[in-house]
DNA sequence: CTGCGCTTTGCACACGTGTGCAGACCAAGG
DNA sequence: CCTTGGTCTGCACACGTGTGCAAAGCGCAG
């Protein structure tokens, strides 16, 4: 209320250390948390600071510091449901723990992340955290020569000086050969796009490791970007065939693609699933748990991603020199209603 | 490549005077569109910037401009179609205008977002954008009083100080009501959530006002958060009753309210949409267009509401004081195929 | 050659904060 | 009383940048 200067910028500690009739050091020193201030001193700039509604200024605070406690979130897609998630859970992690996070919007994947990336280092972030999308070694190699760790999540980039968080790609893989083909499917599709992404790939390489260790050979569908659509592209091409001697079991290596793929494959093409065709998917977005999908996919550990990113940001603040690791952490299976039940069960308790 | 200092700190105009063996005055001056420097020792500071690999500290600049080009951006439930889509819009546009973005997560709708505003103050930003939530009033006066604009999205707040966008879901309410009873429903119902938000109250009271004028009453039905198990809880509960003398015509104020009320309708209830039953969403999230539900929906205008957001906020930057607005922006009927085709219809062409 | 005007340059200050250092103040013991 | 030790406090500098001001350099007309 008591607004003793002209409406329109902010109360400085000066003008704070003159209403409480103390220096300028006091008030700094009294929302420093340890320094040495009288009591009498710092309730004085404490009222001082409500009346005029003092807010330490965190750049200027930055400017000495070297610290901005500003991380920055990069990332492409953000309006994909698991990207959403991982961009919703990282945030409030990051708030929770004291950061501010700012979010460089790589747009359409692909573009060059580099330009943004470069702009937020003029922040002096204390941390770059890549959530999807792949930067260029030379950018990275600026962020490390800066002192800035660059974190990044499911793109394993060894060597390199980052610190890499990822999911168990080829676990979840394997995974999912394993329950098509206990399901009794023989003849498998792998359903992708055209994107190359380390997470992908592991997860088809891993599939079809296993499903040949089976003797099962496994069809390749690669095309369109990594989405609802393209899943249904996908449906709608590869079961052209009629119902028998067609494929049975498919490996989504999304839920989007899934999603679009079991739509194209009952609506348009007349399979019944699960007991024509098999379909598991990947990443366990939300949408996958309604009901007219039961999708039965693999959960990325969406959380304890975070809790390891937010654990490396902490720990590269305090002691920078610890050597680079990569963490992965397991998928876990969530069984819906897409894949059939397996023709061998343990009996019931 | 040339590291001249020792690893891990950024590079300053200083050090790029020194090894060009110019004042500090002319680096400042050739990274400062319009000032005055001769072409020759502007090519000498770009050849040491490139090589000490120089990048202007943006902390340091908006302490003496005191203008951040930062924008804070307030929202919860970021994972929510609807809200990622916004964040994504919005965080592409401030980036393509250059602006940085601080995302502020307040995430379970409804918790202080008061506590994550003050901490964007103390980075002095230029604007705040809330997409979501509710702020309460006397934060809003803080930033106002410290001439830091606010913008709300789909939250009118007339005769604060603020600046307003919203879609017109009166509008939409009162389309979405005409649609129902030119399809020949008479038993209406409007599903929405217990969150008495301004966005989804416009869209009823507009959805009953028209029905009542055509003489048709309607039920309504407010429990729960707005998501898409509470849509599916309102069916189960609505539709317990038989086919014959139930619900014909159902308005859900969100798209997820729509998706979950149309599974369980179908799948649990067993009606036909839209035979029995027709249903009307709003905001047309990517699902709603997925062929398993083919929703017919009103699209929120995302990127005009990004437009104008972005307009208001180069506006403030430059003329603080001009007086403030609230926009509306039109929804748009998205016809698809969950309202039964009208009775009465323009004969085709 | 001299004077004028324009461009370029460096000095010095400002922005808002943290903090080392020295001095002031105070209490207690000798 | 003096001395010692501890707690507070203020001065002054630092952080990295933008910019007003005056001086210097230069071209050109008189």
């Amino acid at each position: 209320m008591g607004q003793a200067r002209f409406r329109g910028s902010f109360v400085t500690a000066a003008e704070i250390a003159e209403h409480a009739g103390v220096s300028r050091s006091a008030v700094s020193r009294t929302f420093t948390p340890g320094a040495s201030v009288s009591s009498a001193v710092r309730a004085r700039v404490l009222e001082a600071a409500g009346v005029l509604g003092y807010r330490v200024n965190r750049l200027a605070q930055s400017l000495t510091n070297a610290r901005s406690n500003i991380v920055g979130l990069v990332g492409a897609d953000l309006q994909q449901p698991f990207h959403a998630e991982c961009l919703a859970t990282l945030s409030e992690a990051l708030l929770a723990d004291g950061f501010q996070c700012m979010l460089l919007n790589a747009a359409n994947a692909g573009r060059d992340m580099g330009a943004v990336i470069e702009r937020v280092l003029e922040y002096r972030v204390c941390a770059i955290v890549v959530m999807n999308g792949t930067p260029s070694s030379d950018i990275v190699k600026e962020c490390l020569g800066n002192g800035v760790p660059v974190i990044l999540v499911n793109k394993p980039m060894p060597g390199f000086g980052v610190d890499t968080v990822v999911t168990d790609h080829a676990g979840g893989g394997r995974a999912a050969a394993d329950q098509l083909l206990a399901a009794g499917c023989r003849r498998l599709v792998v359903v992708s796009s055209a994107a190359r992404t380390a997470s992908l790939v592991g997860r088809i390489d891993a599939f079809r490791e296993r499903a040949a260790e089976a003797g099962v050979s496994v069809r390749l569908w690669q095309e369109g970007p990594t989405d609802y659509a393209a899943g249904r592209e996908a449906a709608l091409s590869i079961l052209r065939d009629p119902v028998d001697g067609a494929v049975d079991g498919a490996f989504c290596v999304t839920d989007l693609l899934a999603l679009g793929f079991l739509d194209a494959a009952r609506l348009d093409r007349g399979r019944r699933v699960p007991d024509d065709l098999s379909v598991i998917g990947f990443d366990d977005i939300p949408q996958a748990a309604w009901n007219a999908y039961q999708l039965t996919t693999f959960r990325q550990p969406v959380q304890l991603l975070t809790d390891q990113v937010m654990q490396i940001i902490r720990q590269r603040g305090e002691t920078p020199e610890v050597a680079h690791a990569t963490f992965t952490l397991p998928a876990t299976l969530v069984l819906r209603k897409t894949v059939r039940a397996s023709a061998v069960r343990s009996a019931p308790p």
